[in-house]
RNA sequence: GCCAAAGUAGCUCAGUUGGCAGAGCAUCGCAUUCGUAAUGCGACGGUCAUCGGUUCGAGUCCGAUCUUUGGCUCCA
């Protein structure tokens, strides 16, 4: 807990203290850990015989009512090491007893109390109980003592609290909204994706729709990339073990390895990454500085063993499809390069709505391999990069992967919620593994520079964070179906199928609704799938040779020509980087 | 993997102390030819996640497994 926090902080830390109250009042049993506040409520964890689940969350609310009600004050006393050990060592509170000794000799040692709850806690709290407004338990999960597996599995109960009733309401509205948006609920609804139990959990199977929303970003992908200088590589899906044996992932990545499988008394890998494979391409032949730096980019389709409790729709799969690229190029060259791929990767989120980006810049950690001088200069180039395009970053001093210093780019969603995607990392391991190499201008051999970057992370991932980030309101360029026609009777079945060969003949995505069913049926059910316009062809547009546009935002935009609609419409769809 | 909860028609869900598996929507058929968010009638649809056990009898009780959900850990 740190002294400076919020109100707010402070207030929901209270906040926790009191749902320990209360849970001790309702479990006199309960042995209690840490309780902190979070980025959006707070925790509790405790261990007690009692199992714990939504259906408590009334009877420890209301205790916790009645505790705000009794407003007792939140008095803080400062105690010996010594006396702190005795009064928990006789509550038999052995989770504090632990945390105390994590307090380091001669720090002060505080103890607060509310009511007939005295809790280990540094602090700041409120001054009374009674100062909490607005709080709510939401759910409860498992959770390890000091979040290691190896020790005892805690009950966490979470819950969030406000300053007023009405940011709890505001919030509580969010998270319905979050859940309005859940990307696996909209996957089923607008008919994109499928994970197949009869597959395999964390598979994933992309139907028409989500198919062809993919392939408009990935020719998009591929567009701005070629315009960027890169070039593209297809590589297998499988490889030797020997292969693996020397880009190291056996001795360091085998655990997220699929099993092997042996071919002709050959062992065979699953890859689970694209480097050792673009890798090979460079030392395919001789390169040269001359043909520096090698930009080569591949959606590569990599598995990847997940722990069973990890996967989570799209967000989190066994199979996914990296927006991968490797940059092999001088010294010289690094910062320039690093600063392309910074300002690339911004362009390519605002073309997808994301606007705002932080990113955070990892160091070299104690151990790592490399020359500390080409870490300096790895660094040095990913901080000016940053520096140039005015993003704004946090440090992360010794945080950086044991092969080299990388960034990661955190962009917010259209309800500020936080997504990691792009990264770019240093790599001073695989050159070195793989003896990579290049002649120079002084007819010496020298190693390259190796950057790794995604720019979209995984395509699964991306689709799942577009589809909760647009609510599954596709923007026109990404919409599966861009416009629906819907002949009002089945006389202007024809005329409709004629305007859609015409639309479609423009490269437009468009369906034609011929259902014997009212036309307010079909806009409804365009309205549910989300398709950006509804053409509605009744006896008066085929007569003057109309289209009556209706706009799924916007309603009903009245009749225009063919013509009108479509610059209309390729206005809207053009996408183009900033 | 661990803790907890869940799994009934394509979807959302009901199913009483163990006693004939249901509804709405979707789908299909027939009728309706309709002007900016739901036309009417009818039909089809189930190994109640899977396997085993208890019982005269299991959707319901017990066990194991699979999958999902919320977390922990890890991460694109």
């Amino acid at each position: 807990m740190q002294a400076d926090k919020t109100g707010l902080e402070t207030m929901r830390h209270s906040a926790a203290h009191v749902m320990a109250s209360a849970v001790q009042r309702l479990w006199p049993d309960a042995l209690f850990d840490i309780g902190p506040d979070t980025e959006d409520g707070f925790y509790y964890d405790f261990d007690l015989e009692h199992r714990l689940t939504e259906a408590d969350f009334a009877a420890i609310e209301a205790e916790m009512a009645k505790i705000i009600a009794e407003d007792h004050p939140f008095v803080r006393e400062e105690k010996s090491r010594a006396e702190v050990l005795e009064l928990m060592r006789g509550r038999g509170q052995s989770y504090k007893l632990e945390r105390l000794a994590d307090i380091p000799e001669g720090e002060l040692i505080s103890l607060y109390s509310s009511g007939d709850f005295t809790d280990l806690c540094r602090g700041p709290h409120l001054e009374r109980t009674g100062e909490i407004k607005a709080y709510k338990l939401l759910s409860v999960a498992g959770a390890y003592f000091r979040g290691d597996e190896k020790n005892q599995m805690m009950q966490r109960v979470y819950g969030t609290a406000f300053l007023s009733q009405e940011d709890l309401d505001a919030h509580l509205r969010m998270l319905e909204e979050a859940k309005r948006r859940d990307h696996r609920v909209l996957g089923r609804e607008l008919d994109l994706f499928s994970i197949q139990e009869s597959v395999g959990p964390g598979l994933v199977h992309w139907h028409p729709k989500g198919a062809r929303i993919r392939s408009v970003i990935e020719d998009f992908w591929r567009r701005e990339h070629y315009r960027a200088g890169y070039e593209m590589l297809y590589t297998p899906h499988v490889g030797r073990a020997g292969l693996w044996e020397t880009s190291g992932h056996l001795d360091f990545y085998s655990e997220n390895m699929y099993a092997p499988m042996d071919i002709d008394e050959q062992r065979y890998y699953i890859k689970p990454m694209n480097c050792p494979f673009h890798i090979q391409i460079y030392k395919n032949r001789k390169r040269s500085y001359r043909e520096l730096p090698l930009r080569w980019a591949e959606l590569g389709t990599v598995y990847r063993y997940e722990r069973a409790g990890v996967l989570h729709g799209l967000m989190r799969v066994r199979g996914f499809t990296q927006d991968d690229a490797h940059i092999y190029c001088t010294e010289e060259q690094v910062e320039g390069e690093v600063r392309e791929c910074v300002r690339f990767a911004i362009a390519i989120w605002r073309a997808f709505g994301f606007e705002e980006i932080t990113a955070y810049l990892a160091t070299r950690p104690e151990k790592a391999v490399g020359d500390p001088a080409q870490w300096e200069i790895a660094q040095r180039s990913l901080e000016a990069a940053l520096e140039a395009e005015g993003i704004a970053y946090e440090m992360d001093e010794g945080g950086g992967a044991f092969y080299g210093p990388k960034i990661d780019f955190k962009t917010r969603d259209a309800i500020g919620r936080s997504w990691q995607m792009s990264t770019i990392q240093f790599d001073f391991n695989e050159p070195e593994r793989f003896d990579m190499l290049y002649v120079g201008a002084d007819g010496q051999m020298h190693r390259p520079y190796m950057v790794h970057r995604a720019l979209l992370g995984s395509l699964e991932r991306f689709l799942g964070i577009l589809i909760e980030h647009y609510a599954g309101a596709f923007p026109l360029w990404l919409a599966p179906v861009q416009a629906t026609l819907i002949p009002v009777t089945d006389k202007q079945t024809a005329a409709a199928e004629a305007m859609a060969a015409k639309l479609r003949a423009h490269d437009f995505r468009v369906t034609v609704d011929a259902r014997p069913e009212k036309m307010g049926a079909k806009i409804r059910d365009a309205q549910l799938q989300k398709v950006p316009y509804m053409l509605i062809m009744g006896g008066r547009e085929v007569e003057n040779g109309t289209i009556s546009v209706r706009s799924r935002v916007a309603g009903d935009q009245g009749v225009m020509t063919p013509e009108a609609l479509i610059e209309l419409m390729n206005a809207e769809r053009r996408v183009e980087l900033a």
